[in-house]
RNA sequence: UCCUCGGUAGCUCAAUCGGCAGAGCGGGUGGCUGUUAACCACUAGGUUGUAGGUUCGAGUCCUACCCGAGGAGCCA
């Protein structure tokens, strides 16, 4: 018999005479003549009660099952009688498929997030991360339709990497050298006798390959892993994280402003009215304010604010900063924090930084002194989006490398690419794990990623 | 990497001025009951993060280290 998923039984409209469930025991409770097992399959939030009666052959095992265990359960789909669920099922037979020890660590009362973290092969299985894998899922899927419907291609850029310098953090060296005893050329590591012939590395971004197909299909995107080894530690940092990049030909600033404005709020939206009951979730237990913070940022026009009235903006605001607030430097997290949170409560899109603190790819504004950047911030999180129109101008790139000491010959094909029919084009990143925070509410990084990735933490 | 705070039973926490290391939950046993974070009774469970030190006596004070969290920097 075919199993059938507990969403599905929970949303039944009549009673079945004939089901098979299968899942794992979260609660079970006696009562005289027979017990309630709780049963969650991982297909929603919700658990279904099953009624095991004591004329089943094997009741005396069935009491003794705790938190855990896995069982399979052929029976009757019934209107409840009790008050808390629409259905049960009265069971006919149950099968334990897997015994749990009595050493199981979770119970039904809440847990830290932090002693979560330290099982973290059991925590998808208690409500609040089993929500945030589901939420996860379906906010991956979203995208691809997202970008479908906009007619981009999916594309998928190199993990490894030969640019040694893209400027955006420290690099995880790959390498199937010795390192105990590598092969050595003039005192210094010979790294013509490693895999590629050259040094390689992890990703830190798909976005100088992503051009390059831009400038072939039209809109593309990559979603896929990255990888930044920066000893960072803070709540919203990992060192392997999933980053969406769509990248688009003949696109402004302006045009790429829009299109991060509807991407955010299409996946807002869809996560609103798909992931209902466990958004409820979140918003019940972790963010009190999760709705209506969701309604600001899937409805309202988000904030257009050019870097130096930003700048001005911090520079009259009635509070004081730890960190000046000063024209050339860039804005630090409070300052963030406060456009967003305090003074326009809402997304604010910071655009036309300095070019000073920007990186070389980045088109050149005709003021010769910013460039033309974007971060999308948001709410609590912070920057969600980097990104910006990139310098399509062959001789205006070489400069900018130059002045960034960069060196042409790791990035001739970048350059390249400017002498055959070079076009505007622009295109960002979406910090895929930060959108899931804003989405849930969650606080911190490492619970929205199922196995997170930080300095000193690779266990699982 | 820097700053701040923390580490006591499987989990969440308490322990007064330095004076017998406790509770709830979870586990086990028994009872009761269409229950639903069920309830009642009993019970097992501890190298107080690690290593030193001060003291008649250290969970508590001192030193070093380890681990965790929050903030900062870096960024998505």
């Amino acid at each position: 018999m075919k199993r059938t998923k507990i969403a599905e039984l929970l949303n039944s409209t009549s009673s079945d005479e004939r089901v098979l469930i299968q899942g794992w025991v979260r609660t079970r409770r006696d009562s005289k003549g027979f017990s309630f097992i709780e049963v969650n399959d991982g297909s929603c939030l919700g658990n279904i009660q099953v009624i095991a009666d004591a004329a089943l052959d094997n009741y005396e095992d069935l009491r003794k099952l705790i938190a855990g265990s896995a069982i399979g359960v052929t029976g009757e789909l019934v209107a409840s009688p009790g008050k808390g669920q629409a259905w049960e099922i009265r069971a006919s037979r149950i099968d334990i498929i897997g015994d749990a020890s009595e050493s199981y660590p979770l119970q039904k009362k809440r847990h830290t997030d932090e002693f979560l973290r330290t099982i973290a092969h059991l925590r998808p299985r208690t409500n609040k991360y089993g929500a945030v894998f589901r939420i996860r899922s379906e906010l991956s899927f979203a995208i691809h339709r997202f970008f479908r419907d906009h007619g981009f291609r999916y594309i998928h850029t190199p993990i490894i990497t030969g640019s040694d310098c893209e400027g955006a953090g420290e690099l995880f060296r790959v390498t199937t050298l010795d390192v105990n005893d590598p092969p050595k050329r003039a005192g210094t590591v010979d790294w013509g006798a490693d895999f590629f012939g050259k040094e390689a590395n992890l990703t830190v971004s798909g976005q100088l390959s992503a051009e390059m197909l831009a400038m072939a299909l039209g809109d593309v995107y990559t979603f896929g892993p990255t990888f930044r080894a920066e000893n960072s530690n803070t709540r919203r940092h990992v060192a392997e994280f999933w980053m969406v990049e769509p990248e688009m030909a003949f696109c402004d600033l302006e045009c790429n402003m829009a299109f991060a404005q509807e991407m955010i709020q299409y996946l807002t939206t869809y996560i609103l009215q798909e992931c209902q009951e466990d958004i409820q979730l979140f918003a019940r237990f972790v963010d009190k304010t999760l709705i209506s913070t969701l309604s600001v940022i899937s409805q309202s026009e988000y904030v257009r604010l050019p870097y130096e009235e930003a700048v001005d903006i911090l520079n009259h605001a009635p509070r004081s900063f730890e960190f000046e607030v000063a024209s050339g430097k860039d804005l630090q997290s409070e300052h963030e924090r406060y456009l967003t949170e305090v003074h326009f409560k809402k997304p604010v899109i910071v655009f036309d930084y300095p070019k000073t603190i920007k990186p070389f790819y980045m088109r050149l504004n005709d003021d010769d002194k910013t460039v033309a950047a974007m971060d999308v911030l948001v709410p609590r999180i912070g920057e969600i989006i980097g990104g910006s129109q990139r310098e399509e101008r062959l001789h205006v790139l070489e400069q900018r490398m130059k002045d960034c000491g960069v060196t042409r010959e790791d990035y001739w094909w970048y350059l390249d690419m400017r002498r055959f029919g070079s076009v505007p084009h622009s295109g960002f990143g979406l910090g895929f794990e930060r959108m899931l925070m804003m989405l849930t509410g969650i606080s911190n990084i490492r619970d929205v990623i199922p196995f997170p990735r930080t300095p000193n933490s690779i266990e699982f």
